[in-house]
DNA sequence: AGAGTCTAGACACAC
DNA sequence: GTGTGTCTAGACTCT
């Protein structure tokens, strides 16, 4: 018997560590479900390579500073993309899972045992959200 | 004075040739006509370095099979893309202009003269909808 | 420099 | 192997 005579039409199952992930989601928002789904589902896949998908359940659970860094690739630009919209990959990881309201990349600054903050231009970027402090925008 | 403040908002401007060429298009559903626009605007930039649009335009508006190849670079797949959707760049034009209920391209058949018809597996593929013709699908 | 659109190639899945 | 659909980095555009 084939998996498709049991479940049909596509049926979405996430793995356990993105169902966990999703619950801790700040953004709770109907109609933005569908694209933080994406968001979690396509850094899970990233992550899978390397194991950091543990890592990063346990900063998230825990909310803890002291965990190591959670990389994937920088692109030229440094974006991601995701779905059908674009940004900087530890700006939308922690406003998925700290700051919902947070504007941009100005707003955050790299905790000091950080080595793949996003703005020391390696070729990976931390996106662990404990990995970074909010700080008020300069200028404002 | 700026464009912007007469036209704001991002006011649609086609060139009178993507406004001939869309007049000609065979599928006028309303929910279709954002995809088909895009698709001739697609197709006009292409077609902009070569020339090509005004003989897709004489091939169109005089319906005659004895104009000239029209072509675009292939894809190492053989589709294009446009908006969301994939497929094939003879089908997807001929359908547009010519047969609206175009299923595969299986149905189309080059003319004699075209050097570039899609089956020809040349790294350019001709899109002049009157280069090809309809035939029964094979096996229907 | 910041933000948005477009799409080929990569990938995944179904037959 | 065929056919179709999704995802997204890089290219491009505009401001």
């Amino acid at each position: 018997m084939s998996l498709n005579s049991i479940m049909p039409f596509n049926v979405n199952r996430n793995t356990p560590v993105v169902k966990r992930l999703l619950g801790f989601i700040k953004d709770q928002r109907e109609e933005n479900r569908k694209w933080c789904e994406k968001a979690v589902k396509s850094l899970e896949k990233k992550l899978k390579r390397t194991g950091g998908i543990d890592e990063l359940d346990k900063a998230i659970s825990t909310q803890n500073t002291n965990t190591k860094c959670v990389t994937i690739m920088r692109s030229l630009d440094g974006r991601l993309q995701i779905h059908l919209k674009k940004g900087l990959p530890h700006v939308i990881y922690c406003r998925l899972w700290r700051w919902p309201d947070l504007v941009s990349h100005h707003e955050l600054k790299p905790v000091e045992h950080c080595e793949f903050a996003f703005h020391h231009k390696k070729e990976e970027v931390c996106v662990n959200p404990y990995h970074y402090t909010r700080v008020q925008t300069p200028g404002m």
